[in-house]
DNA sequence: AATGGGTAATTAATCGTTTAATCAACCTCG
DNA sequence: CGAGGTTGATTAAACGATTAATTACCCATT
């Protein structure tokens, strides 16, 4: 309600006094800058972002688009980007590509549309969205070549490996959700490498994979490697419906140490992503790009952590 | 890039003759209204949100503040509430409270700074907040009187406890994870009042109640009633630990339907929110408040609906 | 031929802020 | 004492859209 031009009414100075005072930016004596704040103060004043946006092309918010809204990773990217963003005085408008690679494109216009200064993306598995003139990063996997930043999925995975190998395991299942999402395949990859040579490793994919599970088990695998949280409980599930105890008979992990790894039985050995981290980051190049700065030309990975817990075990 | 201004001169008008073309509201041929409209795509025109903004006073973006962004149920309000606001034309930027109620009214505060129309608050566990002067709607449960919108938590109890009830359990465990919450003390009030009368209940809390579970079944409880599906995770964890096997020895029950309830095994029995049509009236209301309607004197409750699956049985 | 009604367009003001350019004092120094 | 420098404030234009008020024109009616 209350403008600038009302405190400069109040105090009997011009408006660009007031703009000054506040701001800092011009020259205005001590004295008089402290009773224009006074006065804003008193008034409850909040600069009306549309006028400075109009004023200044920058609107101060940033625009979120993820694949799908209910991507359990979802929620902590959102908040970590959330404080990062509000560390450097910016707002998230967030906007839901919905599965389709369709509305990813919309959803990146109607973030334009509504004026945001840059864009985070999560690209939708194996597309990679482009915004022309529109500040963007994209968080992804070493993979992507357009990735900015994100965690170090193969790393992780090589955690993982270097763990079930450390433990004596040499024949294990990896299970994957989904051949096509470049995050899987790099999980996958760094688990393959941290298993090294030595120890015997087949792929199983989807529904299908989980049910062969008890099979593959019978065939002496002694570990199942999931490329997600989700994926692994849902294989525990299966394994002790055939019954299969974990992680007596067959260790298993999973990845990204959801809230519901520890409220499992056994809790989940699983990798963990520094997802505040990664916002950071995001953050830190995007306002870099929006204040003109050079693209860098290769994405950052942020390492993963392994989080060791009672689901995995040396083989019998 | 292109403005209003640049299309009126490659055409030859005014610019006011170019706005009246593009939002059809004021009096041009059709003739020129085509040619206007034909330039604006050439030029690929997108009105400047900022502009409009500061002239109209609306933003067209509505705030959203969770306690907590991590709060599970979160990426389904926010993809629910981001395609409900989609399909008005309004953008939805969001705010964590972040636990603390002091970080709540900032977060709104923050979100009004930034000029939103209105604001969808899901409040911290027992707080109301305030936004005045702000359109503002609420989605708590019944028992909060600010309440505008939500899960009809009694209903759903209701329904867990009358399915408990006619398998023929005499005797349960409500499982709560905190005291403080208007939700689950709703969710519990339902569940008392779907058993009924002749059905004998006890209550715990927390990590006490999670640990105290094995010795109360042990004592003849043959149910499980959780007010989370994590926290019926957590249960599971605990019985088949102490050697308890659902459903055969004791029934368990949670309460969301997370993407996880049909990956446990057994499947968990639970209630689904709609939180489509949560999110849809909840938006109903805020845009008839933004349009300076009477807020609705009293909430709204949406039906919860039961959802039977493997973890529940006749009590043997 | 004058009046009036309808249509199509223009003018001009406005929203609230920022910012370059300008101006008025006052101070200092040779 | 006048030139130049510093300080503290004002003026005025601009950002891009909306919108009420106005003008210009054409056509039909009396």
């Amino acid at each position: 309600m209350a403008s600038i031009k009302q405190i400069a009414q109040d105090i009997g100075v011009s408006a660009a006094t007031v703009s000054n005072a506040l701001t800092g930016k011009g020259r205005v004596s001590k004295d008089l800058a402290d009773r224009i704040r006074a006065r804003a103060d008193e008034l409850g004043y909040r600069p009306s972002s549309a006028a400075r946006a109009l004023k200044t092309g920058q609107s101060g918010i940033i625009g979120l688009v993820m694949p799908d809204l209910t991507n359990p990773l979802f929620p902590r990217i959102a908040q970590n980007l959330s404080i990062a963003a509000e560390a450097r005085g910016l707002g998230i408008l967030i906007a839901d590509s919905r599965g389709s690679e369709t509305r990813q494109t919309e959803a990146l216009q109607q973030l334009v549309g509504r004026g945001v200064d840059g864009v985070v993306v999560v690209p939708q598995k194996g597309t990679s969205p482009e915004a022309p003139g529109l500040p963007m990063v994209t968080i992804n996997t070493a993979r992507d070549p357009r990735n900015t930043v994100s965690a170090d999925h193969i790393g992780g995975g090589a955690l993982i490996g270097a763990h079930i190998r450390e433990l004596g395991h040499g024949h294990v299942v990896l299970l994957g959700g989904d051949r096509v999402s470049d995050v899987q395949q790099d999980r996958m990859r760094g688990m393959r490498e941290g298993l090294g040579p030595s120890v015997r490793s087949e792929t199983a994919w989807g529904d299908a994979g989980l049910t062969a599970l008890p099979g593959l088990v019978g065939q002496g695998a002694t570990a199942i490697l999931a490329t997600s949280d989700l994926l692994a409980l849902s294989a525990l599930s299966e394994l002790s419906r055939a019954g299969f105890s974990v992680p007596e008979d067959v260790s298993l992990t999973g990845f990204d140490d959801l809230p519901f790894a520890t409220a499992m039985h056994p809790a989940l050995t699983t990798t963990a992503q520094d997802v505040s981290a990664i916002a950071e980051h995001a953050l830190e190049v995007l306002t870099g790009l929006i204040a003109g700065a050079e693209r860098p030309e290769t994405g950052h990975a942020v390492p993963m952590q392994l989080v060791p817990r009672a689901s995995t075990a040396a083989p019998r």
